[in-house]
DNA sequence: ACTAGCAGTCTTGTTTATAGAGTGCTAAGT
DNA sequence: ACTTAGCACTCTATAAACAAGACTGCTAGT
């Protein structure tokens, strides 16, 4: 028996299937994305791209079965692409084309609409990655590998609540209200927003633990909590990647058939609902390089079947990288949702590249 | 025949039904929201509240039948409340309990863990809404009623990219990228930021407009860059008044037995991803006092049958406000849902005015 | 190596029968 | 004038039986 494909030892040799198998598998892939119906071989035959009987194709049929590539959900019943065949699909078979041009321009053009708001980008990221693929999609913010300080201010909103907003390195903007033990001054405000903007500079969370300054300068009262709130908050950066999570098009995907009934729709709510779910997958997605795909949780996740990912880490290169893709049934359209994830990758990283990469 | 109920002119003559029928469609509404079956007459004798037989309740339940409060999904089944027999109930019939003490207490505890932060706890009162009452939930950020400037803040990022950060007066902040056409210093930045927060001062949106004096002011190209996105930034807070919607527990609602099946699921989704579905329904419970109740559409929102509401705004007495409260189906815990409801909003209330109400 | 033909298997849809839930009505009792 | 026991009736839900159809796997022939 074959050791079973997982998304870690995925590749599967191409020599196992001849070239007509590959043909069949491939149309009953196709066939059955479309029409969320088990493939016969007269539809298969019906399909013309084979010179050849609908017996030759059942004995084909039966190999591919064999070999661990389809399935039948009962005797008498057409075949169903199994793990192994999508992923043999995805990997050998699918056409892999690039997003029209004209389909480019139009994404492009979208953006450039937008102000410089990395907000806006994402919001419309999920919503072309939704809309394109007929999917529901997912975009985290691009995170700094290293959190960095930048830049604090401290606003005085009345005299019992100051504002702090802080500036991180990758340009996340973190705010949270402070209460001084005493009434305080816009201008005392000020003066320790500067002392402590030229002292933190641009450094690393590392550094500035390490720089032992800190304790030694005398801080009163106000000015510590201060730089306690601000370390207290570049921490939490640090341990949870994902600041924010956006999504769309979770309409799309309980429209499909496999869905509407069963409990399976309440995977992919659970996945996109539930931070630590994606966490966990996403997790594991960030080293990777170039566009993920998880077929049926595919061993790995035991909490999603019937359900795939496509994802693509994006970001700029070496400092800060997001998660986007899309998720939905196993019997999605893989090629489109990889084109446009790939497509949607690439134009985030070089319009964060642009904006942020000139260091 | 009756006028119809709506959420505007929803009061119903208590006299018109006598003690019995009002307990009897009491037990009926309990009944179908636990078991989401109709509820016949034997179930209603078995409750054992009644000292009469079933057959003066079947006469009974004929009657309610024909005032319209409850109706049979087929001749031979149990009886269901209809819209006009669940608003009866919630008006009427309910018992109108606070949230237990103790239930108090573990919500306050889970707040006062948490810094002063807007965001955390509304995703807090989202997820409490939500487990309380096994509903999805959703609570938008309290925005101010007129939008008014506090302070913006420049930060360059490398020389080609500048952070304009912008405070406004409900401590909302709102940041975008900038790109000067020349390269520009902090120093520079510093002088536009501190000339900028002087001239704008505290000034409503409307006071800049009219205030002619800024035009007369020679600002040379970045400076006034800044001031036009700045007041472009205010008028889009000030047409969308929903700046950030959280929501939890959808996955609550996607169990209900009514929504496994059929598209009623989408409803929920529908209402809770689309944007502008939201702002219309939640748009005209801003001027409204107190948990309002919408219950399966009611005639004014078409999109939405079986599906019910409970919202509340809350905020800071005429300067701020939100929305907060979740949406199930028709045969939801009104009680726990309403209880729930009102305590997050005066919990809300209270923590809004104590932190931002001193002014 | 391929294919026509066919028996066999399984699903799906339809029909029919049955049991059960619940009603509405009537007639009798209080 | 209510209330209630009893009963006929209606409709659903479930199961069983059956026919039609979809595919297959196999065999034998090309």
């Amino acid at each position: 028996m074959m050791t079973e494909s997982s998304a870690q030892n995925n590749r599967i040799n191409a020599d196992v299937l001849s070239e007509r198998q590959r043909e069949i598998l491939k149309i009953v892939v196709e066939e059955y994305t479309i029409g969320a119906v088990p493939v016969g071989s007269f539809t298969i035959r019906a399909e013309g791209r084979l010179g050849v009987s609908t017996a030759t194709i059942r004995n084909e049929l039966a190999t591919l079965e064999e070999l661990g590539f389809l399935y039948q959900p009962h005797t008498s019943a057409g075949r169903i692409p199994s793990i192994k065949g999508y992923r043999y699909f995805v990997e050998q078979l699918m056409d892999q084309v690039e997003l029209s041009l004209p389909e480019q321009r139009k994404i492009r053009h979208q953006f450039y609409q937008l102000q410089l708001n990395l907000e806006q980008w994402m919001r419309l990221t999920a919503a072309i990655l939704a809309h394109n693929t007929r999917a529901a999609s997912v975009v985290t913010t691009p995170q700094g590998k290293q959190v960095a300080f930048k830049h604090l201010e401290l606003i005085l909103i009345n005299d019992a609540l100051v504002l702090l907003v802080v500036v991180l390195q990758d340009g996340s903007i973190h705010q949270e209200m402070l209460v001084p033990s005493e009434p305080v001054s816009q201008d005392a405000l000020s003066l320790i927003s500067n002392k402590l903007n030229s002292l933190l500079g641009s450094s690393a969370l590392a550094d500035i633990r390490a720089n032992r300054q800190l304790d030694g300068k005398e801080m009163h009262g106000f000015e510590s909590v201060v730089l306690q709130r601000v370390l207290q908050l570049m921490k939490q950066c640090e341990e949870s990647w994902t600041s924010a999570v956006y999504s769309d098009g979770l309409e799309n995907v309980l429209r499909e058939p496999e869905f509407v009934e069963s409990g399976k729709l309440s995977q992919v709510v659970r996945v996109l609902q539930q931070r630590h779910l994606l966490e966990t997958i996403l997790g594991r997605m960030m080293d990777a390089a170039g566009v993920q795909i998880i077929i049926g949780g595919e061993g790995t996740y035991e909490y999603i079947d019937d359900v795939s990912l496509v994802l693509s880490p994006y970001g700029i290169r070496g400092r800060a990288s997001g998660i986007l893709g899309v998720i939905g049934p196993t019997r999605m359209a893989y090629g489109r949702a990889i084109s446009t994830v790939r497509y949607m990758a690439q134009l985030m990283d070089s319009l964060l590249t642009n904006v942020y990469g000139g260091e």
